[in-house]
DNA sequence: GCATCATTCAAACGTTCGTTTGAATTGTGT
DNA sequence: ACACAATTCAAACGAACGTTTGAATGATGC
């Protein structure tokens, strides 16, 4: 497709992509449009429609070329995990870092570009826009059924509602992160120092998601009244203290 | 200001107030035009520009509206509990609770939409628009210093790089929540259900995120290099299991 | 009833958007 | 060197955007 694909050079296509991934990352999708794009790449405005198609297509593109390799790896990762355990349930700890181990990997991607992915990544899932609502489930899919088994016999404990539930905190937690959301930050007394060290963010992650997902269960309805009347928040519910 | 603010009836600007904030919400911020706006409230496109100025103006009052009376709810609720504790040191549980519950209260807002704010609240902490970057900063500062501290009272034993991480985290699987993420469930095989009834949700919210708060820290750099050399995954680092 | 103000309205403003076009340019195979 | 296909380019397309305008409409105070 590509004349001078041969040449080491970087070609129209993957500037564009470049270009595209990171202007997405930093203002959104609508918010970015084609001429941003292709200024910033140094081609031709009709590039992207000669060589992608449509805007739709191009954001497309651009997660399709890293989000595939990345749930390979995932699902890899995942794979070497029950080959070591031989049949014996794995360590919640461990299929974490399943799932986030291969994102930090992305990021050191040598040809760079992988940080803005896994940033534009984190935005993708709060994006209302519907090119992702078709695409990332598709990706996602195999994914989250292999995982969700592993959790599932690591967690033999958790009913299947609330394990669904705690992938969702998960998630939750993991793109919120990924997107380098500094809400907290920006608000200073809150400097969070590492931000850059995808492997200490991670040192940090892992644990704080095997605590959450090993989670005692929730109370019986009963305490569920004593939240809602707000009356005696404190006293009943005694429960393993800090 | 309104001439017929007087009577019952919901006036030019609060149907405008409810459509952008339906409309943000289902399609973000720079896909949702004006003229989507008006009509959706069923009112004259100037209306707009003539009540609140312009488009920025007018998703600054969106958030102002809503978000001012749900912050300081939260430190009403932690008040009551600082009074309650006596000087006594507070559950995990019973702080997330004061950043929770009052949210649910606000999903319950009998004049309507409250629900669907929570929803625009999620997604606006990974909205890359300006105008939210400079905008939520302001209403949290305080919430965060307080909450920042009342954790920290809470958890004595957890450095402050580490507590400040793991309300990143905290807000990351809050803001995935509220902004109603289907991703696992379009995915099929992970149904969650009560999606819609707040406390529900809440019920098992607040366990991981207090479990995850509460979690054992990071090892030493020791298992660090075990991950990232990836020999013996499984072998090393016995903490307990599930 | 009349002056006065706030509000609504239809119409248009200039700009920017994604996309298309057709000619110029470049590289490749023979 | 020539034919041919792939790519780049400047220019333009119609549509939709946020905003402005100035006249119509409605309610209020005297």
């Amino acid at each position: 497709m590509s004349q001078q694909s041969s040449a080491g050079l970087p070609d129209t296509r993957d500037r564009i992509l470049a270009a595209a991934e990171t202007l997405f990352m930093e203002r959104g999708y609508a918010a970015t449009s084609l001429r941003m794009i292709t200024a910033k790449a140094r081609v031709n405005l009709a590039a992207v429609n000669y060589h992608f198609g449509s805007k739709e297509s191009l954001i497309r593109e651009v997660f399709e070329r890293r989000l595939g390799p990345l749930n390979a790896a995932r699902l890899a990762y995942l794979d070497r995990l029950e080959e070591k355990a031989q049949g014996r349930a794995l360590q919640v700890e461990r299929i974490v870092e399943a799932i986030v181990v291969p994102a930090l990997q992305v990021s050191r991607d040598p040809l760079g570009g992988g940080a803005v992915f896994l940033r534009l990544l984190g935005r993708a899932f709060s994006e209302p826009a519907s090119y992702v609502r078709e695409t990332l489930p598709a990706h996602y899919r195999e994914v989250i059924i292999r995982f969700k088994d592993a959790f599932s016999r690591a967690l033999p404990n958790v009913p299947e509602q609330d394990l669904a539930w705690r992938m969702h905190f998960m998630f939750g937690a993991m793109s919120y992160t990924m997107a380098g959301n500094d809400a907290l930050q920006l608000i200073g007394s809150c400097r969070l120092d590492g931000v850059d060290d995808a492997e200490s963010i991670i040192r940090r992650l892992v644990p704080f998601l095997a605590a959450g997902l090993k989670a005692p269960l929730a109370d019986s309805p009963a305490r569920r009244a004593g939240i809602a009347a707000r009356k005696s928040i404190n006293a009943v519910s005694s429960r393993k203290a800090a």
